[in-house]
DNA sequence: TATATTGCTGTTACATAATAACAATCATAC
DNA sequence: GTATGATTGTTATTATGTAACAGCAATATA
């Protein structure tokens, strides 16, 4: 495990106690594989980076990770985003998938967000979540 | 078939043949369930409409019918949605998807379009496809 | 008309992605 | 201590998507 991640797990731990809410060695090995992980890994990749655990006991990490906002799923790419910044609103963010590097950036624009809440106002519908990733070359590729 | 899908088909037809591309048996077949189904399939939804058909037809036709325009995969849903609409700008598109009715209606806001590209400018990204998918309730099911 | 060439289809098998079901275990509260 | 609910371990299964290759159909070329 990376010297960082190390910390970051150990944040993740305080953070998790404090809500009540219980960071098995499961969920914490899933949590750091994601962290480790070079690039933007599926389920089955975490299943083969870890050796010795079944899919299932994954996706149930996973499943926890997403709901406490600590991962994000990319629906594009059936894949696994870590998410560790604290100012993450979980409504609001958007992703930018680098097709070269497969590295995959956070975005948090509000402006992008407020917009399309505006201009879906006139159509009637009640947003109750959004996916929005968007694919192309990162500035590092370009 | 439905009468409307059957002008539509033949529509299609007249179009493609004009772009020297061939419209198919099976691709005619795969895009006429697409039109007529009553929600929005998965690519085993319309393998089981159809009746007698592998699995590897349907996304052989599938592939053909998203790259032609006359298709889109939903990627939050694993599903397809038709399009038909002339207009349909496939890289400027936008999906509201109704989770208690389950129907995709297609958006062509631009102004959604231009701020994303102008919002990551910014950022050094250089964008290839876009996926906008807003989940929620429409205005019939609100 | 023959015959390449190319693209499309049919078929089988396989690969990848995700979930169901249920027993066993652990953490916490009483 | 022990009851309770949450979590895990395990097996099997379902859902989603591709690879590979033989055969066929449309078009092009001679």
């Amino acid at each position: 495990m990376q010297a960082k991640t190390k910390e970051t797990i150990a944040a993740i731990e305080r953070k998790l106690t404090a809500k009540g809410e219980r960071f098995t060695a499961p969920r914490r090995q899933v949590m750091a594989t994601l962290l480790d992980y070079d690039g933007t890994p599926k389920a089955y990749d975490i299943v083969e980076a870890m050796g010795d655990v079944k899919p299932m006991t994954v996706y149930r990490a996973l499943d926890f990770l997403v709901a406490q906002g600590l991962a994000h799923r990319i629906e594009s790419l059936n894949a696994y985003a870590p998410c560790v910044e604290s100012h993450c609103a979980h409504k609001d963010s958007q992703y930018l998938i680098c097709e070269k590097c497969e590295k995959v950036e956070e975005l948090h624009n509000h402006a992008i967000d407020d917009f399309i809440a505006k201009q879906l106002l006139k159509d009637g519908f009640k947003i109750e979540a959004k996916v929005i990733e968007i694919h192309g070359l990162c500035s590092d590729c370009t």
